[in-house]
DNA sequence: TGCCATTGTTTCCGAAATGGAAAAACTCAA
DNA sequence: TTGAGTTTTTCCATTTCGGAAACAATGGCA
């Protein structure tokens, strides 16, 4: 039977990409790891890592094998925890992937308050705004932003999400307000990263718009930054720019139509018999946060 | 990080319910499956096995532990075979429990079928008509007559179970055939095993009948002779009594009333994101061999 | 009640494995 | 070409592992 360390050591040097690298995190001599690469390929009877002395790349048959055996290692860790009587408390490290903006304004601010009820935790938060595979990546959990598509992950929904469109209330001063949707094409549009076709929803159904506009970016931030300057008509989250609605920096144009209603911020996170706390204990944390009604709708 | 023989020790001793008989299945003296034991308990810093030297049980933490092993050296089988390209070959031990009725009439015929296709596999057959827990027993996979209940299982459906009244053309001669639900009263009911209420559906809808007759058994082989040998009215499934209508041994009675559609045929098996080889083939084989119209129905 | 076969545990010892240092082999970039 | 950083191989000291034997404990059976 295979031996888990050897398991454990393929895992590292993937993770870090290098057998040294993966002997230095976790503290054993290269020689070492570089027997139990070999000897575990020899048992398999199949070569896991094309290697050259400088860099290190996965065969097709390595790459499966560690998608499974990230499986493997985050189960003993959630057993063992279970065995131990740590079960209903979270320990070891939370590696987190979340949208950058979102992340940044809705989770990190609340970061503290989950980690001073979990001592023995310790997250590592990743903001992107790619739909990284989170098991090939390592990831316990990833929030994410969008609709729900079926696959090997489990999702749960934290909260609805709602789009509508705004602009500064300076914006309408000068260009007025539409008041039909047929105007925004009158009007400076600014689509934002992923965004470049606004499905609304209003009284008449829905329709897809195709903004167009001064300003192309991939960067919500910077979007966001030029509504409020008041550079022209978003369609935002209202997690996005809820602040600044009550505030009146911004105002709502068109209030009849919304952003596609089948959008929703969940958490997910790989199928697995037996989840382990420190996921389960985020994501109540999160639901309970934002649910039932977001604070930013509030 | 704990080794894997430790794991697989520990599973061994508690399928086969004492250290002695774990050592003889995997060939190490008793002492070494004592300390090992011992070191797991102390690594975990929780008793798994209460023991004394006649008889060994488990604890609460060590049925939990158990639970979460078996996911865990499966998988690990998963990705051994998975990497050394044997992933598309069935391979090892496929452990199945199924209906014992259903199983010797319908999946015993058709194993040499699978098996001359699958040299490497071994099969593991229990039948029973309990419902058992699959995963603490062990199996890998069940076939299961029922309704489809949400669990940690999955469930492929493999056909729809029909079932109808029916009796002895002997019977009816003697009885003569009802033509209506409520005379069911005047006539021999035959309950079988856990289906002492007979949920029907016809043209006036649904209802529940309470069969009862002169013989009650939890054998339903016993009541499907009892049905051909003209001891009464029986509610059977079509995989059970196809021949014996086709051939007339048996007609139906009462045609326009149907036992209640939402019972499946259906194979389960652990919620996985891997899923070995072995048990999508068998699945598979199954399904085509049933589906989409089986062949008791035709 | 008193064997006694069976089981779990401990101790000790030889065998096997593991990890590391050093050197060799190698690749890539400057 | 050189040099830094990497993987691999070769030994060697150390640890771990497995088994035999002795011991302890339990429960069935006469």
């Amino acid at each position: 039977m295979t031996n888990l360390g050897d398991l454990e050591i393929f895992a590292r040097v993937v993770s870090t990409g290098s057998m040294s690298a993966a002997g230095r995190t976790l503290g054993f001599s290269p020689a070492v790891i570089s027997k139990r690469i070999k000897r575990l390929e020899d048992r398999l009877g199949t070569r896991l890592l094309q290697r050259t002395t400088r860099q290190i790349s996965l065969t097709e048959a390595g790459q499966g094998f560690y998608d499974r055996v990230l499986g493997i290692l985050t189960g003993i860790e959630e057993a063992e925890a279970y065995a131990s009587g740590r079960s209903s408390q979270a320990q070891g490290v939370l590696r987190i992937s979340a949208p950058t903006s979102f992340g940044r304004m809705h989770i990190a601010p609340h970061l503290t308050g989950f980690m001073k009820d979990h001592l023995d935790l310790k997250l590592h938060i990743v903001l992107t705004d790619d739909f990284t595979d989170i098991v090939a990546d390592g990831f316990d959990m990833a929030v994410r932003i969008g609709e729900l598509t079926d696959s090997s992950l489990v999702a749960r929904k934290l909260a609805p999400v709602r789009r509508l469109l705004c602009a500064s209330p300076d914006y309408i001063a000068r260009n007025g307000a539409p008041t039909e949707i047929g105007e925004l094409a009158r009007h400076f549009c600014l689509p934002a990263h992923n965004n470049d076709n606004w499905k609304l929803e209003g009284p008449e159904g829905s329709l897809v718009w195709h903004p167009e506009g001064p300003l192309v970016t991939n960067s919500s931030e910077i979007v966001r930054a030029a509504v409020i300057a008041g550079a022209g008509i978003a369609l935002r989250s209202t997690w996005d720019i809820g602040p600044e609605l009550r505030s009146g920096q911004l105002v709502q144009v068109l209030p009849q139509w919304e952003g596609s209603k089948n959008l929703t911020l969940s958490a997910v996170y790989p199928s697995r018999q037996f989840l382990p706390a420190k996921v389960r204990l985020f994501i109540d944390y999160l639901a309970t946060l934002y649910g039932p009604v977001p604070y930013w709708e509030q």
